[in-house]
RNA sequence: UCCCCAAUAGCUCAGUCGGUAGAGCGGGUGGCUGUUAACCACCAUGUCCCUGGUUCGAGUCCGGGUUGGGGAGCCA
């Protein structure tokens, strides 16, 4: 006997002639008096294996009548197909139902809108594009894994529960066993001595200072893993829940910070196109038509590096008007961003040395009292897609800074230790995969880009 | 959280000047066909998001709400 061959397997790497049994959901059904063809898809590749049932199979009636999604299994013979349109086809000897699908299921063989296919976010994994998407996900994910592997960093695993809010990122999700309901109360306070951890605690919004402390034992770590915020955004980029990727370097600097972050984008740009050709195809017909180009630009480019005080003077000069006011000192807004990267810069570039007051209190001073190590990566299109510094290795200034800024200086102890013996100058950067994936698949909402998105008022499936 | 837009058949949408509902796809039936999200004919399918108002009359105009989408802020 035979075991069971995946679509994508039987397309590419099976002889005509070949047995095989193959099993998987049917796509489309064509029936007729003299032949039926079923489309055969099992999430393998984007393409379906045609399998063509005769009259002479004892089930035919009902094979006549399956549903698109109806899960089969054919046993068969692979040859060349007679008509146009595939290379190969299955000739059914044997074909069981193993779960028909009536005509209620959800997904028909016709185009849907994305905001029809979130409300079945069970069943869209079993269209082209999500099929695409999880593909390409997947793939990517084992590619950042190979990045850093191969360049030997440590892999990391930062805790998910935390008690400390790191820079502020973001709003905290509340992590508690106490009674909701009737909270113990001290001096008009929640009093979370009786808690589970016996103090306030919740999912963290960043691994980026434990990473640090690893930095500093194993030179060079990073995490991947997934990450909270409880911000009310309602944005095609946000979700609640999302997963980032975090490396730190020991002895590093913000220019080795930055070398790596091109070194990675680049690495995973040219990833997607010799790994995910077929996918990518359907991308860049599909759904932005710009795409492959966008990607093997990126792929093949040297990223330019820009001073936050020179792009301030770009945007000063520019006669487009912007909806908020350029100023030195202010942050860039997503309209500046995409200013400097798409008519400035015509390509990837990184804006570095933001000035202190608008950066978090990690960062490093730099000598002129100004500004601060700091680096965004923004590319054309989106805008920042990574966010790095070189962190403040110097006890003095960090303390400095976090007086400055207003951050407790007790709960991160164990951070400040990190400066007090064997402290190094060190540097990372914080990518979003998510941002990532819509970057590299050209799909503009961040809910078709996780399996089963977060975003406030939604937490189905 | 703020601003803007939308909601009509299972899905994608049209619906003119306010006069009581349409197409394609999907489904059913029949035909045809080595077919390609097949094709041809016929048939069935509506809480026009909810609510209040204006009007002889509201899918259509107005107020309130709900849900979805786009943009902004926060950020990754």
């Amino acid at each position: 006997m035979y075991g069971r061959t995946r679509v994508d397997a039987a397309l590419k790497a099976s002889r005509p002639g070949e047995e095989l049994l193959v099993k998987g959901w049917v796509r489309t059904v064509r029936v007729g008096k003299e032949v039926t063809f079923l489309s055969v898809n099992d999430g393998s590749c984007m393409a379906g294996l045609q399998v063509v049932v005769e009259p002479t199979l004892p089930n035919y009636q009902d094979v006549c009548r399956l549903g698109t999604g109806s899960a089969i299994a054919v046993r068969g013979t692979l040859r060349e197909s007679p008509a146009a349109g595939q290379k190969y086809e299955l000739a059914a000897d044997e074909l069981e139902i193993i779960g028909p699908a009536d005509d209620s299921y959800p997904l028909q063989k016709k185009r849907h809108s994305f905001e029809y296919l979130r409300t079945i976010t069970h069943l869209r994994p079993r269209t082209n594009t999500f099929g695409a998407v999880f593909r390409v996900r997947s793939s990517l994910a084992q590619a950042v894994h190979r990045f850093f592997a191969e360049r030997g960093f440590l892999y990391v695993h930062t805790p998910i529960i935390t008690a400390n809010d790191c820079e502020g990122a973001g709003e905290l999700f509340r992590v508690t066993t106490l009674d909701m309901a009737k909270p113990p109360l001290a001096a008009g306070e929640v009093d979370y001595s009786g808690d589970f951890f016996a103090q306030a605690t919740g999912l963290t919004v960043s691994g980026q200072l434990e990473g640090e402390l690893f930095a500093q034992a194993f030179s060079d770590i990073y995490t991947f893993g997934p990450t909270f915020r409880a911000e009310n955004s309602n944005t095609a980029r946000h979700a609640a829940e999302f997963w980032m990727i975090e490396p730190e370097m020991a002895f590093a600097d913000l220019m080795a910070d930055a070398a790596l972050a091109e070194d990675f984008l680049r690495f995973l740009c040219r990833h997607v196109l010799d790994n995910c050709g077929e996918d990518m195809a359907f991308f860049n017909e599909q759904i932005d038509k710009g795409l492959l180009e966008r990607v093997r630009a990126v792929a093949d480019s040297s990223f330019a590096v820009m001073e936050y005080t020179e792009a301030i003077t770009h945007l000063k000069k520019a006669k487009v008007p912007f909806a908020f006011p350029v100023e030195w000192g202010l942050d860039l807004q997503s309209e500046h961003e995409r200013y400097i990267t798409e008519k400035v810069v015509g390509g990837p570039v990184f804006l570095v040395n933001y000035p202190r007051d608008i950066k978090a209190f990690y960062m490093r001073q730099n000598d002129d009292g100004k500004t601060v190590a700091a680096m965004d990566l923004l590319v054309p299109k989106v805008g920042e897609i990574i966010g790095g510094s070189q962190r403040e290795e110097r006890l003095d200034l960090l303390l400095e800074r976090m007086a400055e800024t207003g951050i407790n200086e007790e709960g991160l102890w164990w951070y400040l230790d990190s400066r007090r013996w064997g402290s190094c100058p060190h540097a990372g950067f914080g990518l979003g995969f998510e941002r990532l994936l819509m970057y590299l698949t050209g799909m503009e909402n961040i809910r078709d880009v996780i399996p089963f998105p977060r975003t406030p008022r939604h937490a189905e499936f």
